[in-house]
DNA sequence: CCGTAAGCTGCAAAGCGTTTGCAGTATGAG
DNA sequence: CTCATACTGCAAACGCTTTGCAGCTTACGG
């Protein structure tokens, strides 16, 4: 297997470009093909082995990562910043997001079908003169962790 | 018609909450009524009449506005923050983004029918337990400007 | 293996958008 | 009109992200 998503296929695309395999940049993949959500810059630094490593350094392989195409940025709620691990080939998928801690999870494959995004895409071709080329759909709601009581575990942040 | 976007009812709103009708205020929320897109905080102080206006009293009053639920918060691309006046009653609207200058349009209505949004529901509440309360489709592509040749006119911002 | 050019890293400082403390000003109720 | 207090401009503080630089590493050819 090697999906972009791939340990192995990240590092034979950095070698492709004349980037270098590095420590940094070995850990973070790691750490990003570890987790099971995206992560903030921040939260990959937190979870380095080598914590000598600098988070500039993570801010700098992230913008590689993203560069090579096998990262993919993810708004989080409030405007945080968070990244996983690009899909393979041409798929993609769409986030659950809470509304009150944050958590983000997978929701798999995407649920707009073809007739629906053709429709859309018809409907804004007539009207306006716009090529769509991809989408982003977000489900906020409350996870079930904090759904039941309105214990808002996470305060809402500043817009 | 009095919709939660309307001036008069935004004014209405703050005075019942005890809010008071400044000159910042007012002007600000003609900047957002006038404008046919999401600003930015930014974006909202260069529009204004009164250029003694503080940027710092934009941010005030932006976080008064959403307070009131008066205002929407949209991430245009690259997690730029821009705000535009809440659609009437429980009504939304998604917008198009162009990748190559960040124009943003309105989409009028929400292309996820009934059937499509109670099937993601229904397959969300199945396998994980997730409580969806609202939803934001982001169409990405380009516009009628940036098409044609791939003369991208603004460069693509750091993540 | 080892030497070397150039890519990369840690560090510290700079940038930038956003928030906050403060002292003076303007609003709206009475 | 008067007065309490919400609000404003200003400047400093903030938190996240980027950048300059000197030294360290990696990949590669010999
Ligand atoms: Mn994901
Ligand atoms: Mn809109
Ligand atoms: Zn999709
Ligand atoms: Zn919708």
């Amino acid at each position: 297997m090697s999906s972009p998503g791939s340990r192995t296929t990240v590092i034979a695309l950095l070698a492709d470009r004349g980037y270098r395999l590095t420590a940094p940049r070995r850990q973070i993949l790691d750490v990003l093909l570890a987790s099971g959500t995206p992560l903030s810059a921040a939260g990959i630094h937190r979870r380095l082995e080598n914590r000598r490593i600098n988070l500039a350094s993570v801010y700098r392989t992230i913008w590689v990562l993203l560069g090579l195409e096998a990262l993919r940025a993810t708004d989080a709620i409030g405007g945080e910043k968070r990244f996983e691990l690009a899909d393979p080939l041409g798929a993609h998928h769409h986030h659950l997001i809470c509304q009150d801690c944050g958590r983000i999870e997978d929701l798999e494959g995407c649920p707009l079908e073809e007739r629906v995004l053709r429709a859309v895409n018809r409907r804004v071709r007539r009207s306006r003169r716009f090529r769509i080329v991809e989408h982003e759909l977000r489900l906020i709601g409350a996870c079930a962790d904090c759904d039941g009581a309105g214990r808002r575990t996470r305060a809402r942040r500043r817009p």
